[in-house]
DNA sequence: CTGTGTGCAAACTCTTTGCATAAGT
DNA sequence: ACTTATGCAAAGAGTTTGCACACAG
């Protein structure tokens, strides 16, 4: 039986419900470490904050609750590094920064990039979303 | 002791020398497969061709060759796919579609698509490259 | 000959799954 | 009560690695 922390906020609770999820504790630590603004999260990476934050999730229950999320449009599923599955609480079309010396994801601000025009998509597809993703090494020298 | 078909090209022996490779049967065999024109390809995918091609390469040294072969720039690795890494033979920066139905990368034509503007890098980092992927599904009526 | 590449199998990483237990409504 | 979620450990996919043998220069 794991020792969750029963003082998450009950807000999260609501949040899931309105999502259509059930509120257990495990989905709500994890909401809570989750949205709280933009985040870019492994599975691994949010494993251990739960477990940093006393609750003992297991690392399955991280995956099933990520996919569940994901399924309920919580969050977005970037593909970045090979491996490795970065998941995005922010859900609109953006772009990303991928720092590959420290393997971090960040936003671009909107603003800053913006596609001319989309190309338009081969008979009998649509565009489901564009991944843009500006991949940054150290500079070599100043 | 694997049965390479010797009937391959020449030209892809002076090819790799030229990339500071050994031109050995297999990355022969695995540039001639690769390098006529622009393809993606999966590690294992490329070792089913070299099979069907009658040249047993390991399934191990398509994966030594393919990271010997981006190392010496002539393949790029897209991450496109969670779990699968996507190599690219076309080293330019440009960008693709990703077909989420049966999972094919294909070039965008360079005039489709373009960046209004680049974001700055954050300082002491500089942009690697910029990976666009307009990813598509199957359009849902007519 | 000498050094590098190859093949095999085992190891490894990330992720998913099966099943018994626990929790939610 | 009934249903769904969780936890564990085992399985699974894709990739990498260690070591003996083979090949290229």
């Amino acid at each position: 039986m794991p020792s969750i922390e029963p003082r998450f906020k009950p807000d999260y609770r609501r949040f899931l419900v309105r999502a259509g999820l059930r509120p257990t504790k495990q989905r709500s630590v994890l909401a809570q470490l989750l949205f709280v603004g933009d985040r870019h999260v492994t599975a691994e990476q949010l494993h251990q904050e739960a477990v940093a934050a006393g609750s003992d999730v297991s690392l399955a229950t991280v995956y099933n609750t990520l996919h569940c999320f994901r399924q309920a449009g919580l969050l977005r599923e970037v593909a970045i590094e090979g491996s490795q599955a970065y998941f995005d609480t922010n859900t609109s079309n953006h772009n990303h920064f991928f720092f590959e010396d420290s393997r971090i994801v960040v936003d671009i601000p909107q603003s800053l990039v913006s596609l001319q025009r989309l190309p338009t998509p081969p008979d009998g597809y649509e565009i489901a979303h564009v991944d843009v993703v500006v991949r940054l090494v150290p500079k070599q020298r100043s």
